[in-house]
DNA sequence: TATGAATGAGAGTTCATTCAT
DNA sequence: AATGAATGAACTCTCATTCAT
């Protein structure tokens, strides 16, 4: 993590030319997904694709790079709002951000290739997976937050959330604010515990793959609980 | 099974051929997504690619016919849901056979091409959304159902389950098991309403495109309601 | 060996296509070896790139049919050779013949890619190797040629010759006929023995990779013969 | 070595790079052929690509340079070989070595592109005819080797036997040795005059490209002699 | 002078779609 | 009506070579 992890400091018009490719990459891939071709790319960030290849292995590569940058964005995000003084508000918080990141993002599950470097999400998840925990357990003490509640619901929480802004509508902001307030009321305290565990934790939200259910602490089985 | 989508009586051969298709293309999408080629799906029906194109005018075309066929099972499910004895059970029964529909089917989504066929969707609507109706309003009689809750909810609350059964996990039905729960406990009645109104009815469920959010103009903020 | 192994019939345009790639593989591997490009050979045929990969699944297996059909006239030719009246001049018609094939062919060797369909040629030894030995025995039998030559040489023997080939000379056959002389001279019996043998067997005229030395015979070891 | 290719005197390090991009396409075009890329050897050389168009124009500027140390040290083996005690040893032994050279310096064919600097090939002329011609000489004059061979024989003599060592074998030394053993008998006094003459002169062996037949009129035409 | 970066012109390959039998 | 074959337009990626520091 000292200076060696950099990838030595590239020349002025290098690293501009890489961020128009991310940039361009990024808005790209939001708009239509992985579909897009590097030579698409590589023309709306002004730059030849040889050159995209000289930053970028293939296009995974890229698609990897982008991510990077979503990554530490999710980063900031969550340790923001595990600091917010009011533990609830920070959760309704990291949601509420959360989801305006992945929206802006729209496709990015795709772009999430099959056997391909799972590193960078990997690295998601050991950057953030604490401060998950923290989220929850901080409102959980304050007893404004369903005891059965794990860190690695979270993820799916906002991958649900992320679904909804997959549906075109007039206003999508209020749409987005209906269910977030919808599921905000799921995570109130509740006489019905949750059957199962959350997946093994964090990542899925914007990643689907791998992962495992969770330690479950399914006790009562009120009659809200589906059955299989 | 809509006969409305085979226009001309076919020949018993060429409608095989036409089912054979379809059914090909059901195994391969969901196996692998749009990505597989016409060759593919035609080759796995035991027929050329002219002939599919004979049936359809292009691989849209088929992915269209292919959702037909998922929109009957749609519609039957919500038939049988709106006829269950108890109106809460009803609709857990709705929202679980529904979440199976759309699982089996994973990567549905990529079949819609931005700019097609749309009207296959809509006719889901006109047969679906009464349906929806009676299920939300048979619930809420008894009092088992949040008043604010409207049927178009219902649509993107499946969408949103849909999300989870996008994670892979090991366990995958006690995953969505958890996640449904969860969010049966939001429908219970609740002193937070829900702010906005559902999108204009019922198929993002489905497919996720196009649609208005709602009429209502929320009332009361609670402190749980999300504001821009 | 019945009519299984022949493809299935094709229809006579395709067939026609299919030679002519193979014709126009021909000229522009003889002229300008594998260097050529897909395009420019299926230009050359008057057909589309992408019909030519309906024939061949890539630039190699063209290459290999194209081989297939040298190998069929290196058969003829030394099925001839080996039924000549005149087993010396059988050998003499050899050498002669087949070179004319590897001189108009040059680059041939080229075609062979490195960990590719070896097939066609291990064919090619199968159905050629006891031809070389029929010549090599009859030759040997009468007294015209050096006892210690094996029918391996004869392969060896060419691909020297063919070497001569690729020097551009103003009468070129006149060079060739003046080298074909000089090893004719080599192989008449002789008082200095040869040290090791032939590699394994035939196809090394051809394609250069793999084989063994050869069984050996070398008792004196006379002053003529290298020494490591 | 041949101050010739230097015209300018190079300052120390400039010199020593251009040594060490001549080196490294020794290694890397012995070893894969004209495939290597000029990245590759520069990099190998541990110097920038730009910098090696500093020093040579092009890719095959520098396979030419490379050629010309080659040439160097095939005029040492024969200057060596003209001055050997005896003549026919001295004729063998120019035989053996320059074979271990070309040997070791495989694919040294593809280096010649078709329109491309002979310069230096013929400079290579120049300087080694006087010496083939004196090894020829000499050896005739002893009534060791053959009338009717001329110096230019040598060179295609060694494309010949360059041929036999493109062929993978378990021992390519004793394959080598095999068919030098077999040219050898060739070369010794025999009854059967050779058609044509030798191909102008020198080179050849090294790069088959251009050049004219011989001038000689073929005398006798004994039945050996593989008649048109 | 030497470097890092950029480039244009392909090469090989794939696929949705159309044509001719 | 159904097939085999053909097509053109892309797409990913490479490399010899040139530019700007």
């Amino acid at each position: 993590m000292t200076a060696a992890s950099a990838p030595r400091r590239l020349r002025a018009d290098a690293a501009r030319n890489r961020q128009a490719l991310i940039d361009a990459a990024e808005r790209l891939f939001a708009a239509r997904g992985l579909a897009v071709t590097l030579d698409e790319i590589a023309a709306a960030a002004g730059v030849n694709v040889a050159t995209a290849y000289r930053h970028f292995a293939n296009k995974h590569e890229l698609a990897h790079a982008f991510l990077e940058q979503k990554i530490d964005q999710a980063v900031a995000i969550a340790q923001e709002a595990a600091s917010a003084e009011d533990p609830w508000q920070g959760l309704v918080q990291f949601i509420t951000r959360s989801l305006e990141l992945i929206v802006a993002n729209r496709d990015l599950h795709d772009v999430f290739t099959p056997g391909h470097k799972r590193e960078s999400l990997d690295r998601l998840d050991q950057r953030i997976d604490p401060l998950l925990t923290r989220l929850v357990t901080r409102a959980q003490a304050t007893g404004a937050l369903r005891e059965d509640l794990e860190p690695g619901d979270l993820s799916v929480i906002l991958a649900m959330l992320g679904a909804v802004g997959d549906i075109p509508a007039e206003n999508q902001e209020l749409l987005l604010r209906r269910y977030v307030t919808l599921l905000l009321c799921a995570l109130r305290p509740a006489p019905v515990p949750l059957p199962g565990g959350a997946p093994a934790q964090a990542r899925q939200a914007h990643a689907p793959r791998s992962g495992a259910p969770g330690r479950r602490a399914d006790g009562a089985q009120a009659s809200d609980t589906v059955e299989s």
